[in-house]
DNA sequence: GTGAAAGCGCTAACAT
DNA sequence: ATGTTAGCGCTTTCAC
């Protein structure tokens, strides 16, 4: 690999010129800068990273942390994230946080090893404040995307949480249903209790009573919302309608609905959350809340780089909007 | 943050004696040793790996090219090569090759300026011996994870293709299906030839002659799979079960069946490839060969490292073992 | 407009 | 067993 020192002796000029030329710097004779491009061109030159980012202490890097890679909805946050940040010429370390428990301190070097520039988390279950943050260069920039932190300094990318699920059921309440039941995970997760907010709402604004068993928790996953469907089944009086704070967790409560023999939406309607690219394709598909996913991760992104540029002194959190969408699995 | 300089004055050594510590060299006296490991402490340091790198000129950081992100298939993969490399103190840098056309040089561009110690690609479609290799340094460690390349001379990690689409399709055979079609892909990918060749041997040693009409092509996605599907349910005599060589589009192809109004697998029997977590979760669930995907990246992981450390000389390609998954989608 | 030279943080000869 | 020193490739003053 050719270095910037054999690139100056090919063009006959200095290391600084090139640097220079390289870097688009003005004063430069436009003799210095053809040759120079002429040098790089033949010796296939490309400027080595780690020389430029340990001279100037800065890195082109970003850490995305995230549960799991393979859950569409981080992956698609991520796929946001990666094409925003290519665009602009910086590159993703992906660093998935439900792997092991070490985690923590390899992520935490990443950062102290001056290798990453930023930390955009994804994971909703990381306290970034009280652990991450106090590891970390005074300053150093990190966003949350995906949900909203649990508490409010360090800047995020969401969606209003609340109100959507506020809306959703609502929806449900005026296609007619009362028996409207929650299926939820644990109280960990900021967006789980936003959401869990906005169904009370919704029912305390129809005079409805939320009965204590009619929210049933689970694992965010396939097996946890079949399991919570399950517990609800058991119930004398079975709810006409179920609102799931994730759309695996719907998709498996169809499931346990479909195992049961009833059918949806006839029997009980579901209503998911995320808009999963497999939501649309199950029987029946599924209505759910559309998150902007791929456009939160590139918000993040711009975010986090306009930072870096200094275009912007602090990160201002920002809120995307969201959107229902009905599908089969709550028409009539 | 500190540097070894830093540490060397805490400690009252020099420089050299630190970096024998951190890189646990011999012949460093305790004393030495502790005050070193107590100075580190103190100073909360992490070596910068930006100068570290430089001056081994090496790296610990890993490229994977993939073609999206949020596909199942590929975002499983990656789990496994991350949860390696993580394991192994490798980072993953991430780069979707699908989103846009500059890509090639951008990631060429990763090797040449020495940030990537090497290449893991699950693009099936790249050209790597004859486009991505020879702008690389010679010797540049790559390896193909999820098919087998276009020529034999890149090293790859896979599964035996043509066999296990043999074994799916001699299943539907013992079970009485002499009528059955393959939902596949452009010849471009060479896991495709290789699924419909193993197709096309299972037929002839039944004596069944393929019929042309029988092979229906699309994206490899779910409208892809649904659009094959639809053009298979205009033949005057239909098939009675269909093979896919992939999840996504055998999905897409159960959709297409129930909108024509027939049923999965009384009237039509789906099998589709790879065992993605969704095919577990369809109405009817998916009969399928399972690829063990994760495993397949932690392999090309250890395979690149060892590679790396010169544990091995050259890299040998791995063929791991599938399975065939039966699901509801093909019972009567 | 250009070049000389210092130095980012680290490791590895070499010297002691 | 430890320290001195050179230098990885680059950018950036400073001097001309």
């Amino acid at each position: 690999m050719a270095s910037i020192q054999e690139v100056a002796r090919e063009a006959g000029v200095s290391t600084a010129t090139v640097s220079r030329v390289i870097n688009n710097h003005p004063f430069v004779s436009d003799k210095s800068r053809q040759s120079v491009e002429k040098a790089i061109r033949k010796l296939n030159y490309e400027p080595n990273m780690m020389g430029r980012n340990l001279r100037t202490s800065s890195t082109n890097m970003l850490l995305v942390l995230l549960p799991s890679i393979s859950n569409p909805f981080y992956s698609k946050i991520l796929q946001g994230i990666q094409d925003t940040a290519r665009r602009k010429g910086y590159y993703i370390l992906v660093c998935e946080t439900d792997a092991s428990s070490e985690i923590q301190s390899f992520f935490i070097n990443t950062a102290k090893q001056q290798l990453a520039a930023g930390i955009i988390s994804l994971d909703p279950s990381l306290d970034l404040e009280d652990v991450l943050l106090p590891q970390l260069q005074d300053g150093y920039p990190i966003i949350q995307c995906g949900d909203s932190p649990q508490n409010d300094t360090i800047p995020y990318v969401s969606i209003d949480n609340a109100m959507a699920a506020y809306k959703a059921v609502k929806y449900l309440l005026a296609t007619g249903h009362t028996r409207i039941a929650l299926i939820t995970a644990s109280d960990d997760f900021r967006y789980a209790t936003a959401r869990h907010e906005g169904y009370m709402k919704a029912l305390a604004e129809s005079g409805i009573q939320p009965r204590e068993e009619w929210i049933s928790r689970g694992e965010v996953d396939y097996e946890g919302g079949r399991l919570a469907m399950q517990k609800l089944l058991t119930l004398d009086e079975l709810p006409t309608a179920v609102f799931a704070i994730g759309d695996i967790m719907a998709i498996g409560a169809l499931k346990a609905i479909r195992e049961a023999g009833l059918h949806t939406p006839s029997d009980i309607a579901v209503i998911g959350f995320d808009n999963i690219p497999f939501s649309n394709m199950t029987t029946p598909t599924l209505t759910t809340v559309s998150q902007p996913m791929y456009d939160m991760g590139c918000s993040a992104a711009q975010m986090m780089i306009d930072k870096l540029n200094q275009k912007e002194k602090t990160i201002k959190s920002l809120i995307l909007s969201h959107e229902l969408i009905i599908r089969e699995s709550t028409e009539l």
